[in-house]
DNA sequence: CGCCATCGGTTATAAAGTAACAGGTTCCAG
DNA sequence: CTGGAACCTGTTACTTTATAACCGATGGCG
């Protein structure tokens, strides 16, 4: 997962630095969503010196590669699932979708082409020009709702 | 607008007060969503007492009964533009769609409900069982995009 | 070397939201 | 009408989330 952001990184010109690389570490071993401040608790473990400058920047640059996503409702990052699966990841950090459980927290994402379709659909109608898009529903997962 | 929340809440047993109303107001007199601190400074200049409480108490009253609706991207609020058009207002909260102008600020309110069964028979596809839902569309609005 | 751009450390502050308690009001059962 | 429960607001203090501004270090490049 990380060697495919160096990858990545490689390819278009970007520093994946130790910070940047470190911090997308950290989002990625998390099983949920992760704030920034419990990214920043972690990375002062190994860096005292990190403030939340430290992490905001950080985590500005991994957005802006599509390397993690952030999950407005919960003020708090996921890690891209699908950054290494040869998407147009540009494209798809404005498009990208996430069905999050209110139970146990846990965040899946997905990029459906007819959400997609149908919301580019609908903003076309009312003379809209879309650009980034927020879709996140709140429910209940497989898991959940079984147990 | 403000006398449709009136007769809103009287049939539902909720109880518009004063400092509800005057909340509702100054949200639906904004042009642009507002936040919620903006909010408290228009509360003060009637109200000298108001507190971030005061204002966020409102704020859920209002949420709660379909007469505003949070716009998650910009942590701001707007009013609800169909609340007097009869729809069902409870389920209307939980699946409007925003389009947001990123030029002037604008934000539109939708209810498309392609883009709603399109979301559900995803969510349906992954298990998932969804209640609340986030759609938040930033872009250029049809006036931007002529001038 | 001298210059520029980028990165990250550091301090401070802004913006957004909540907890907790106290006093007042409304409303209904008795 | 009285007494208590539920609700509403004032008030203080605090937490969480995010950004501004300044600085030195690093590294490429003419
Ligand atoms: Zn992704
Ligand atoms: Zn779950
Ligand atoms: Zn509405
Ligand atoms: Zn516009």
């Amino acid at each position: 997962m990380l060697d495919a952001a160096d990858a990545a990184c490689a390819a278009h010109g970007a520093r994946l630095t130790p910070l940047r690389r470190q911090v997308l570490g950290l989002v990625l071993e998390s099983p949920q969503p992760i704030g920034a401040y419990a990214l920043l608790d972690r990375l002062k473990e190994s860096r005292s010196g990190a403030a939340p400058p430290t992490v905001y920047r950080a985590l500005d640059f991994l957005l802006e590669h599509g390397f993690v996503h952030k999950v407005e409702r919960l003020n708090a990052f996921v890690g891209c699932r699908s950054a290494t699966e040869g998407h147009d990841h540009h494209d798809h950090a404005h498009t990208v979708q996430f069905l999050i459980c209110g139970r146990c927290g846990h965040v899946q994402e997905l990029e459906d082409a007819s959400v997609r379709a149908a919301l580019a659909k609908a903003a076309a109608h009312a003379g809209f020009t879309p650009g980034r898009m927020t879709v996140e529903v709140e429910g209940t997962c497989r898991d959940c709702a079984r147990g």
